[in-house]
DNA sequence: CAGAAAAAATGATATTTATCAGCTTTTTTA
DNA sequence: TAAAAAAGCTGATAAATATCATTTTTTCTG
């Protein structure tokens, strides 16, 4: 099994804090898995009693709202942490997580994380630091579903999405394959009014459609819709 | 001025974790301060450095949206505190804070609590507690916001104004004064709406409106629409 | 590879919500 | 307390969005 201390994911989360002989000791506890494009990392309800360290892949975070559709709430890549929460908290997860693409992930049981949290200052600074991050992005997500339209809203993602899975060459789609339905959950709409609103996009040269690849080809047009220009 | 160790609203957050001699220092260093209905405690922007300690009234933290329209983010109570990003962040403030009532706070610097963050452990915990708790309720309102309608989403919020200012008593109005425009602004939607929404739930008997007072009639029908019944 | 299933796309229509205008009531202020 | 300002309310209408129905395209599976 791979070891953490000479993994290069752990430089871009909290984990990067923790010291050598800290690192050593997790390294022996976490797991590492391979989670398939589709499978469940797990689900509302679930006991997690850990943190998933992601190594490769991105995953949905998705609740169920009251009307039995799935919202997704964030996404996580590389290099992310997930289950933060479940360090704090003796409750069940509120949330649920499935594969976008194959994935690879490690994870580390609760005890021996917030062993270090107690011990080590610069590491939890760091996960408070993190979390901070979080609650302000989660406020952003909050006024601009109140607030933005439709339109806006899948503007805003799709620049959003380019920043964290686009490259600079404009000749390459976006490094994540997203359903219709996935990014409809991302804005909070049906899935037939994001198909509309991509097909808009594309007929007005914003974006270039080719199946599940998407390119962006004006983000600053795009920036201005989402600003609401 | 009052003193830290003395006062029972410290035991309603996580100041309620400091030692006695942490406490003695943090009283010798923080200021208290009278805030009147209106008055503004901070600004998107300001630099913050500290953590504020609401001792009675209530306040309406806010965003402004692209569209210059302000989005009420949460409500702050006595007991809770406010500004606990600024800790671990050297940004401005990406929020505002509006007192809703009059109120009395204290301020704590930045410093201090930083200090007592790196050496009393239980301390730390309840702060990444509280922190996990906010975004917990940050997922909700983001599924709302984004699934809900406009009708369901305005229940919502009186269920919860309900749980958190209402007595059990039906006799009685919730314990805080919002305008009809606050109220808009916290389910995301424009004033008229709200308005016209109020009028058919009073007119259902669902509520009972005098003035800015409001009396929840029939919460458990209120909760229904809330959840799409 | 063919057939079945799922996803994507599009049109028609219904519903929800915002906007604008005008009016009434309440609150503030001089 | 009277006048002015702000907040609250209501109706008419326009715009945004959801829903339903249908067709086309893509993906999956035996």
């Amino acid at each position: 099994m791979s070891k953490c201390e000479q993994c290069i994911v752990r430089q871009l989360n909290s984990i990067g804090e923790l010291t050598k002989d800290e690192l050593v000791r997790i390294s022996g506890c976490k797991s590492s898995d391979f989670v398939k494009k589709g499978e469940i990392l797990f689900e509302e309800g679930d006991h997690i009693n850990g943190v998933f360290c992601i190594k490769d892949g991105v995953c949905k975070v998705t609740k169920m709202g009251s009307n039995g559709r799935e919202q997704i709430v964030k996404l996580v890549k590389k290099g992310d942490l997930l289950g933060e929460r479940s360090l704090v908290s003796e409750e069940v997860s509120n949330l649920k997580a499935t594969a976008i693409n194959n994935m690879e992930i490690c994870f580390i049981p609760k005890e021996e994380i917030v062993r270090d949290l107690k011990s080590n200052t610069n590491f939890t600074m760091s996960i408070l630091k993190e979390m901070a991050v979080s609650l302000k992005e989660a406020d952003n997500v909050i006024v601009d579903m109140a607030q933005k339209t439709v339109k806006q809203r899948l503007a805003e993602t799709l620049i959003h999405l380019n920043k964290t899975y686009g490259s600079e060459d404009l000749d390459k789609p976006l490094d994540i394959q997203l359903s219709r339905e996935d990014i409809a959950s991302i804005i909070g709409t049906a899935t037939e009014s994001a198909i509309r609103l991509l097909s808009a996009f594309k007929k007005e040269k914003l974006i270039h459609l080719k199946g599940k690849e998407i390119y962006i080809l004006n983000p600053k047009k795009l920036q201005q819709i989402a600003e609401g220009f």
